[in-house]
RNA sequence: GGGCGGUUAGCUCAGUUGGUUAGAGCGCGUGCUUGACAUGCACGAGGCCACAGGUUCGAGUCCUGUAUCGCCCA
């Protein structure tokens, strides 16, 4: 590995660290005792391309994975892909079309071809791109959500919940998406608020009736109506239940029913009820054995029920009907309203509500299960998720499985002439019951049918696998939490009814990235980010860790490149934090060990840091370890302690230094995988891979250190603020004086008084006692208990001088004043926490000493 | 209609079980070619923690209500 360069250069390091991770195959897991560590991916679209989205939740899960490998952990992240039915079938079907195609022109089989070829040139796609991320996923079990093994799984979950009666074929009202071609299941439907307009339509009475007004927000469903139907207790309309009303423009013949379900005060009180094509009129319609046929068929077009209108499309007849009313003179209102309105969750299309024969799960069975596991061995982050997991299990509808298109798994049913249904394992030769042919059903199942089943038939499921047995259940889930209820709800009903067991102990659900305004990304709005993009600017690490730091589990978080930036910024600082330590290296070492006090006060820092940043770990908090990580390597070790040791080429010094500075690598490692690698590897200070390396044996905490240190930053600090004060260059060596006050609570400077000369760059330095007089002409700062003094004869400016202490007498004063109340009073003395008003009362010891100080500088400022 | 979340510095966000005079990064101002780093260093300015009540010795933090933005469900 080459030299460290003055300036970090991630495009040469980044691939060449990742050569060497896949040269030794660091996602592979590594046999360790204890339960292994394992993280099954999101398998993205076989169709998709790597979005942000996917970056954030790939940084997540290789940061978490990354850690738990340092811990010592056995670990495994299976990488995969889905065969996303509806979409992968679109994409496709987009190509054909280019060449004048349907996939019915070329048949089911011929088409599949197709998908599967297009599906071997795209299917890894994002997978490559998770590569460049550093993703250490084990890409040698790829699974594929149609391989065999797991076309297999797919198959015996079906079979067994139809022989437990959990999987059934119905005829009821489902939604259907005509542009898509397929029925969905009630989750995939998503109601938006739109304005419409309630027409109210005046249909006729019968042998000289008076007729009813009703309302509606569909006009042309009237052309599908079988009744009209009244509130029973409504006195409007009571007598004439049991007449009939005439239909306008078809004049088909209607019964006015009376039905509970009807809500009195919406509109007239009185509802047109088209059974097949809305969930509360099919009620309605059977309660009262009314026809069930439809009026709109799977093109979204009017059936032969609609007459003259037969063949338009939903629009068409709305616009239609609603002219040929108003030629009638049948309109009686029309007004705005704002109501939801279902759309495609996929394609944006209006879903028609359909009544449909179709494969469903019945849900409360597998729910019930699953509403239990959360808080015995399920917990989600962040848990205010936990709320809305359970609302949706307690409202849990039917799933509709089946799908009318034919990319996916096939359901394994099949009918013989006789109607004899049989559902089995392996294809039927003949009909078990007659022995007549059999037909398969031409539906597949919902693409999240199978995906439900991947935590457990990626390992090998059905069988008893050595791997499902090692990996399963797994400890994490990490995904958006829009897919709560489409996927990992799903996973833990399916889990333990299959395994018995919990498919992952934490689902950790990150927000959506949203673009610099906080605007959802979309291709319509051109506001999409190119991860690959940025990782071509500011490099991978940048990236991950823009993702990672300031965002909160659940949050939605917003890109902006200030942040990848800054991400840049912090490999370029490690870059050359280990060039430092590299050269430090390279002479002899100059006496012997032992330490000093600014090495005793990193180590002590290195411990606090480490027990917050694993405390975060085990919370999910990455953005909190990254924050700890980068504080401690930043500010700790950069900015101090670095610069306390520059003079020094001891033996504590270097060892010191080796050993935070690996920690600080190994703490970042990974939120920052490439760089830190990259340096380790530079370094060769251990291990052949950081990615492998083992996690820093914790120090102790060391008080004494840290008073000294908390001291000297103090002392340094003032002593920066006074020369800046005066506008006096680093170029100018000041002389410093320091006097005690009664409240210093380290005494003895001796250990450090060279430091912070040479960070002050003072000149003569002096340690007064505490009665000695006040320097004349001299700028003075309040440190920890130390009089600051920097005699500057001829600089001081008298007026701002005077003016500066009088302000911190000022709030000195504030501050006595406040906790002598507070100490005064009997409440605070009595109900407080001893160590609460122990502190207190130190405190205001160390400010009323301050205050002395102060006020005896002022008295004397000449 | 039910539920959830946000509202903290100019911007983006932290702020653990209530306990210093509320923090970070960016941006801003001033000064620095200090022998790792100007992708850097030092110093500084900048906040009625959305609003109104309440609980408490003590509230950014807990409770109630209001406003406003966003999301989920029906």
């Amino acid at each position: 590995m080459g030299e460290f360069a003055a300036t970090y250069d991630f495009a040469s390091v980044e691939p060449e660290v990742l050569a060497r991770w896949e040269a030794a195959g660091v996602g592979a897991p590594r046999s360790a005792p204890g339960p292994a560590w394992v993280v099954m991916m999101p398998p993205p679209n076989v169709t998709g391309v790597l979005h942000v989205g996917h970056a954030l939740d790939l940084t997540v899960q290789d940061a978490l994975v990354r850690y738990h490998r340092l811990r010592g952990r056995e670990t495994l992240w299976l990488p995969g892909v889905d065969h996303a039915g509806i979409a992968t079938q679109a994409r496709v079907e987009e190509e054909l079309a280019r060449e004048g195609l349907t996939r019915h022109d070329l048949g089911r089989e011929a088409f599949l071809a197709r998908v599967w070829a297009f599906k071997e040139k795209n299917g890894d796609t994002i997978l490559q791109q998770a590569r460049r991320m550093g993703a250490s996923a084990d890409f040698a079990r790829l699974r594929f959500t149609m391989d065999p093994g797991f076309a297999r799984a797919v198959r015996e979950v079906f079979v067994r919940l139809y022989e437990e009666g959990l999987m059934y074929r119905a005829k009821a009202m489902i939604a259907f998406c005509p542009r898509c071609r397929t029925a969905l299941s009630d989750i995939e439907v998503e109601h938006r608020e739109l304005e419409g307009q309630l027409t109210t339509i005046h249909y006729p009475g019968l042998d000289g009736g008076e007729g009813i007004d009703v309302a509606t927000t569909r006009p042309e469903t009237l052309l599908g109506d079988w009744a009209v139907a009244v509130h029973p207790a409504d006195p409007r309309y009571r007598a004439r239940v049991g007449t009939q009303v005439l239909l306008p423009l078809l004049d088909r013949r209607l019964p006015v029913v009376a039905d509970e379900a009807v809500d009195p005060q919406f509109g007239t009180g009185a509802v047109k009820v088209t059974p097949a094509h809305d969930p509360a009129d099919f009620a309605i319609a059977t309660r009262h054995g009314l026809p069930l046929d439809p009026v709109i068929d799977e093109d979204g077009r009017i059936t032969a029920l609609g007459g003259p209108y037969a063949g338009l499309t939903r629009e068409e007849a709305r616009d239609r009907v609603l002219a040929d009313l108003d030629a009638a003179g049948l309109i009686v209102a029309r007004e705005a309203i704002v109501h939801a309105v279902g759309h495609c969750e996929r394609c944006g299309t209006v879903v028609e509500p359909m009544l449909s024969t179709q494969w469903f799960v019945r849900m409360a069975p597998l729910a019930e299960p699953a509403r239990a596991a959360l808080g015995q061995g399920l917990r989600i982050v962040p848990d205010r998720f936990a709320k809305v997991y359970l609302d949706w299990l307690d409202g849990i509808h039917d799933w509709c499985v089946s799908r009318q298109i034919w990319w996916g798994h096939r359901i394994p049913a099949f009918t013989c002439e006789s109607g004899h249904l049989t559902v089995a394992r392996e294809d039927p030769p003949a009909c078990p019951v007659c022995g007549r042919p059999v037909v398969q059903d031409e539906d597949v199942l919902d693409t999240w049918f199978s995906s439900a089943l991947w935590p457990f038939a990626t390992l090998g499921w059905p069988d008893a696998t050595a791997d499902l047995a090692r990996y399963y259940p797994t400890q994490a889930l990490v995904t958006g939490w829009e897919i709560l209820f489409f996927w990992v709800a799903r996973m833990v009903m399916q889990g333990i009814h299959f395994t018995g067991r919990i498919p992952f102990e934490t689902v950790y659900l990150h927000g959506i990235v949203r673009d610099a305004q906080g605007r959802k990304m979309s291709k319509s709005l051109g506001n999409g980010v190119d991860p690959l993009e940025v990782i071509a600017r500011y490099g991978a690490d940048a990236l991950r860790l823009s993702l990672v730091m300031g965002t909160t589990p659940g949050a939605d978080l917003r890109y902006r490149e200030e942040r990848v930036v800054e991400g840049r910024n912090l490999a370029n600082k490690l870059w050359n934090a280990a060039r430092y330590a590299s050269r430090l290296a390279e002479g002899s070492a100059s006496g012997a060990g032992e330490p000093a006090v600014e090495d005793r006060w990193i180590r002590s820092a290195l411990a606090r840091a480490l027990s917050a940043y694993e405390a975060a770990m085990s919370a999910y908090d990455l953005g909190e370890a990254a924050r700890i990580a980068e504080d401690f390597f930043w500010d700790r070790l950069c900015d101090w302690y670095i610069e306390l040791t520059k003079t020094r080429s001891d033996g504590a010094a270097r060892a010191t230094l080796r050993e935070v500075l690996t920690a600080a690598l190994v703490m970042l490692h990974p939120f920052v995988p490439f760089v830190t690698e990259g340096v380790w590897q530079r370094l060769g200070w251990g291990e052949e891979l950081l990615a492998r390396s083992s996690w820093p044996v914790s120090p102790q905490v060391d008080h004494g250190a840290e008073d000294v240190l908390e001291t000297l930053i103090a002392l340094v600090r003032t002593g920066r603020n006074l020369r800046a004060e005066v506008g006096i260059g680093p170029g100018v060596a000041v002389p410093l004086v320091l006097v005690p006050t009664a409240s210093v609570r380290t005494g003895d400077l001796s250990a450090i008084m060279s430091q912070v000369a040479r960070l002050l760059r003072a000149g003569e330095i002096r340690v007064g006692a505490a009665g000695d007089p006040e320097p004349r002409n001299a700028l003075f700062g309040l440190a920890e208990g130390w009089r600051v003094y920097l005699p500057l004869e001829g600089l001081v400016d008298l007026d701002r001088e005077r003016e500066r202490i009088l302000s911190r007498v000022a709030s000195l004063e504030s501050e006595c004043e406040r906790l002598a109340e507070r100490l005064a009073n009997p409440a605070f003395l009595a109900r407080a926490p001893a160590q609460v008003v122990e502190r207190d009362r130190a405190r205001r010891a160390v400010a009323e000493a301050e205050l002395e100080a102060a006020r005896a500088r002022l008295a004397r400022f000449t």
